[in-house]
DNA sequence: GTTAAATACGTAACTAGTTACATAAAATTA
DNA sequence: TAATTTTATGTAACTAGTTACGTATTTAAC
């Protein structure tokens, strides 16, 4: 099978799973000569049930990782054939009581050498090998029990792209993708204040002039995000960090993070103490952006904004 | 899932098996993501068609590890969503040969940029593990292509079957047993002749009073074998190994082996330099037998039996 | 104590594969 | 070259699971 060379790690779940289909077809040989009278899908209930006893449908599907549907249908399956016996939970009228009859208690001991000697034969090969599949599958079931493959591959395209997004200063020909990064969201959610279309229409006159800076981030080469330090004149914080908008196609690229990290370096840069900003906490994703920047809730300023309803602060000095 | 910790090894099967779906189902939602327009299950298909070009149903089922039918359904279904286009071969019209069409061709970069995606994954998942998966499923795959876990499970019973079988000498109590076993295969293959009856009726006289000993295989308890060790006179051989006879129902347990060591042990006990026997090729599993214990097939020697079609010898000083 | 939510579990429909079998074409053999 | 065997493929029926959903009970909440 040269696919597995080629393909790679990629297809560790199809490798996985022509592997198992091996062994379980091998294991219903297994069976016919041992004359147990099961199937190799009954082997798990059987297996479950011959150590705890009697046992609910769910709690069968719990123990041996099926769904509960399945656990039904194969039951009856056993039922059938008379290896299990059904009754009723006096306590819990919803459960169905399952439980080994006196047929399968009376293989159980033909069974259980079968068993011993498919364990002892697994067991050998397993120490024939280098790696212990065993404990490769426990690290690897950990890890994806720890962190879905899937999150984690999202994880791996993110920090590729974020490779791809550059964080550039701003320049007078970024002036229009400025407003309308930023009207995007604030249209969506509030709407524009004065003191948001101050900013916004002129940058120059009441951002840079003024001794503050704006970043814009370019994905390949297109403008997606943009954050601005503001120096503000305030007591205890020397800078804002506002203005903050990133393109909707352009989120799940750590752009914010990118944008965020540039601001904070700037204001170290210009020995900022502390850094203050304001938000609302409909804007789930920022601010849980903020607290894994470093900022953290103070309360009791007075903001400019009627849609701010939070206020965050970062000291820069530790 | 306390299953799998109880039922160990044994349950390798089913782990393998219920890890590789969760991988899959992970992959489906990895697809959505990267709008890479295919299903999981057209990954092998689709990924061994990029690489190789056109290839017909049988080949691709052949690299992939599918059975043909599946491929079958499969690349209709993917026909259907445009992903490949199927033509004859001109050559063998048998042939169907499947081709990525050219909206296929045209997501391959998309495609492509996934693939890497998951595979750096996945081999960070590895990276961090004692115990790599990847190079234990290698180990288990060779070990399962030289010998199949059903025939390594069957070595398993054997050999602790063989730890029941106790060999012990001939008693006057075994008489009965000495000449049953013995008739059961003559009687199936041949028909009891002189020599034998006098063997059979009269193992005292005719066997051991002439030096000869007989050995009886137990199996818990009960007597399911039996071989004899009968001094000859020829110039060449001491001895003869005759009289081999197993239980069917007992077959398979290495039971003649174990009677073969034992009458071999007690002529070298014996100071026998040579041992001889007449057999019949009909009787295969006993020529088998007889060549791995060091037999080797003999020509010339004259027979009393008249079903004796093959003479063997084996030199013990080696 | 009534109502709402959660739980247990069965049924139905679907999924991704399989084996068994049929048919046509190609390759081999008499 | 005719007959036989092998190969390539498709179709049908089956398998061992799944998800979606409905019903009966039980538990929790007001």
């Amino acid at each position: 099978m040269d696919f597995f060379k080629k393909a790679g790690k990629l297809a560790l779940g199809s490798r996985l799973k022509i592997l198992s289909e091996k062994m379980l077809t091998d294991a219903a040989e297994v069976y016919k000569v041992y004359e147990v009278p099961i199937q190799p899908k009954w082997f798990p209930i059987f297996y479950i049930l011959a150590e705890e006893g009697q046992m609910a449908v769910t709690d069968i599907a719990k123990s041996i990782g099926h769904s509960h549907p399945s656990v039904s249908k194969t039951v009856r399956e056993m039922a059938k054939h008379g290896i299990v016996t059904e009754s009723k939970d006096k306590k819990d009228k919803r459960k169905n009581l399952v439980g080994l009859s006196q047929k399968a208690k009376a293989m159980r001991p033909n069974a259980e050498i079968q068993f011993a000697d498919v364990n002892e034969t697994v067991e050998s090969m397993i120490a024939q090998s280098n790696h212990d599949i065993w404990k490769a599958l426990d690290e690897l079931e950990y890890l994806l029990e720890e962190k879905s493959l899937f999150k984690r591959v999202m994880a791996t395209k993110k920090s590729r792209e974020a490779k791809d997004v550059k964080i550039v200063p701003y320049t007078p020909k970024y002036r229009k993708v400025f407003k309308t990064l930023n009207e995007e969201w604030i249209d969506q959610y509030f709407k524009l204040e004065d003191e948001d279309r101050k900013l916004l229409d002129n940058p120059k006159k009441n951002i840079l002039n003024k001794g503050g800076h704006i970043f814009i981030a370019l994905y390949k080469g297109e403008a997606i995000g943009t954050c601005a330090l503001v120096p503000i004149d305030d007591p205890e914080y020397d800078f804002e960090l506002g203005k903050m908008g990133v393109s909707p196609k352009a989120q799940g690229k750590g752009v914010g993070w990118l944008l965020g990290q540039a601001v904070v370096e700037k204001a170290k840069e210009l020995g900022c103490k502390k850094l203050y900003l304001e938000s609302n906490t409909v804007l789930e994703p920022a601010i849980k952006l903020y607290l894994k920047m470093g900022f953290k809730k103070v309360v009791g300023h007075p903001s400019p904004y009627a849609r701010c309803n939070i206020q965050m602060g970062m000291d820069l000095e530790e």
